[in-house]
DNA sequence: CGCTGCTTTGACTGCTGTCAAGTTTGGTGG
DNA sequence: CCACCAAACTTGACAGCAGTCAAAGCAGCG
């Protein structure tokens, strides 16, 4: 896909209808098409924020807290919108997990000032509020869960997003590593891989090979995600 | 303090300006204000999301996990603009730790239609922006600390937060209990208790009573958190 | 002064991290 | 097509930290 493709489905996928084509043109024109490779990181200003738009592949976003250890934020796939902060007490990367293609946008050029610039400012708003809450789900899901309730948390959350428009056969192929599940669950490797074992034990899932997987009992694996109903 | 005096505060403190002040008067128009007692939970409309400036006092923002426990995604203290989210996954509440008064501003206010409307939108995108900074740092500190390194986390935070502006002996006066320290840092009340008093052997800190904090060595309180430097 | 609820402390258990082998996987080059 | 290799993954043994249960100590308040 190149800039003007990336562009238009960028369009059509998040920008409000009922933009002034004069805002749409200038968001264009501060807007850069990217081409990562697996494992390469996206390579920016930190000290400024940034908006990303994912074309095709799956990044992650990743706090960098220490040599020994980094801690990911957030996974994203094809169509998702990506708020990358500015560098505050930690610096943020953003990596390709596959091959990825992506649109960068500072994100002060949605913020600029002028009368058409509403709609781009509203964009912004919602994206980070958007952010936000997936930010704080993760951070409910750190403080109180256990190893099993975090792992089966991140199965159910990958398969909703991989499993729907994936092929019929029902298998998905996990883009990230055992360590970097691990390292957006709070874990360790071996106790992610433990924990994939158990479920599988229990008949909940079906792996097969690095990153095949399969939830055969979505109830039950709910059930192990400590899922309550969302309260009336 | 009465609505106006509140709604000055406001101004003052948070709105851009430059604000045309028919956009000025609509806000005004569209913002509640309200005075909590200790323990008292804000009503709102759980389908909707607010902001709230906190003009008097000090508050939590918890989502509702399940009947056991909470966990608090922040505290927030006089002056702070709160996001309170729309209802997700999970429920979020507002409550006061101390009596507060605070001015309700619904988040869809801010970002209506209107071609003055602009200012109000950059100031939610900001607050909605510091507010994922703060949640993003609370997933690191979640994910990868052990129970010393959250608890000084949280004194540290706490007395950049309130040690400044306080009285000049140094105490400052902590306006949550050990369990609402606990449920912010995902940890039980007895571990919470057990680090403050290791951490007070340790003569970084000094406690009087349930609430009166000081802490006496600084830096040695910052290498328990572990906190590294940020990344040149 | 006595109550109630919060906090502290102690003993013990269990989960998860650490360290250390094995085993599998998927790719590469012969 | 097969053999080999490095990296990723799995499994096991063990230790340590934090949770649980229980009891005692305090603070604030009528």
């Amino acid at each position: 896909m190149n800039f003007p493709d990336l562009f238009d489905a960028f369009d059509a996928a998040v920008l409000p209808p009922g933009l002034p084509d004069a805002a749409v043109l200038r968001l264009r024109h501060d807007t850069v098409a990217r081409e990562l490779a697996a494992g390469e990181q996206l390579d920016l200003d930190p000290g400024r924020a940034f908006f990303a738009f994912l074309g095709v592949g799956a990044c992650k976003l990743a706090a960098f807290v220490s040599s020994a250890r980094e801690q990911i934020v957030s996974f994203h796939f094809a169509g998702d919108v990506v708020h990358v902060p500015a560098q505050g007490r930690y610096g943020y990367t953003l990596s390709a997990l596959t091959d990825a293609q992506l649109l960068v946008i500072p994100a002060d050029s949605l913020s600029r000032s002028g009368p058409d610039s509403c709609g781009m400012l509203r964009l912004a708003s919602r994206e980070t509020e958007n952010a936000l809450a997936r930010s704080r789900e993760t951070s409910i899901i750190l403080g109180r869960r256990s190893a099993q309730e975090r792992v089966a948390s991140f199965i159910l959350a990958i398969w909703d997003r991989l499993g729907a428009g994936s092929q019929d056969d029902g298998w998905i192929d996990l883009p990230m590593s055992r360590g970097e599940i691990a390292d957006s669950l709070g874990l360790t490797i071996e106790t992610v891989s433990r924990q994939f074992s158990e479920l599988r034990d229990l008949g909940l899932i079906e792996t097969e090979g690095r990153s095949a997987l399969r939830v055969i009992d979505l109830p039950g694996l709910s059930r192990c995600a400590g899922q309550l109903p969302v309260a009336a």
